[in-house]
DNA sequence: TTCAGTACCTTGTGTTGCAAGGTATTCTAA
DNA sequence: TTAGAATACCTTGCAACACAAGGTACTGAA
């Protein structure tokens, strides 16, 4: 069902701040939307070879150094784009919903 | 963007009442989610091999005569499950928009 | 020095959506 | 009467996406 819509969910997370990609997939669980490590590590990877993000290394705390990934300026505009078509979309899926519930 | 939703789409279409493939993809056009022949045939073939759907055919005013497709019982009781779902889904998006929009 | 925890990544598979191409029926106009 | 145009159906082959499963590597604590 989400799919396709994960590249969005990426990019306004990282829109708001960079993140590595287990607190991306964490801020993700928190709202419901449950990716796996093998869907992120390589759409973020593309991601970053669209120019959409980039990333820098950076020491933890604990265990080992984690890969902070930010969004570019091409990558805001991407957003932009992503953000008229969730809009379209999810009206889309309403204008129905209204429509058939009328007859349920 | 909107990959599985689709399912979705027809399903919330057809419980609204019978239609055959064209009049779908006119009404999906009609809400700004463009879908090709090349996708909807197969995907109402599949949901009729799931149980989801059922057809029969009718004549036409004009042209070759229609498949009109229904709901079934069991397409109903998906459609609940895709409801709840696409609940989810468009909550968490909105969720991490408002997050990220603070920061923009 | 081994184990648990954290973090990264790859491979192979099934599903989805699309573009392109194809068949068949009906009606109309030449 | 036959050649389009319009309508409606369908298939094939490809690319992208998401996931499960499996794998590497660093750190700190027992």
């Amino acid at each position: 069902m989400r799919r396709g819509v994960l590249e969005y969910s990426i990019l306004l997370i990282l829109s708001a701040g960079d993140e590595y990609a287990s607190s991306i997939i964490q801020k993700l669980k928190e709202v419901n939307i449950i990716v796996a490590e093998g869907t992120t590590y390589p759409l973020l990877i593309r991601l970053k070879k669209l120019g959409l993000l980039n990333y820098r290394w950076e020491e933890s705390p604990q265990g080992p150094p984690r890969k902070y990934y930010m969004i570019t300026e091409l990558g805001r505009e991407q957003l932009s784009g992503l953000d008229a078509a969730w809009e379209e979309l999810s009206e889309g899926i309403e204008s129905i919903r209204k429509n058939s519930s009328r007859t349920k």
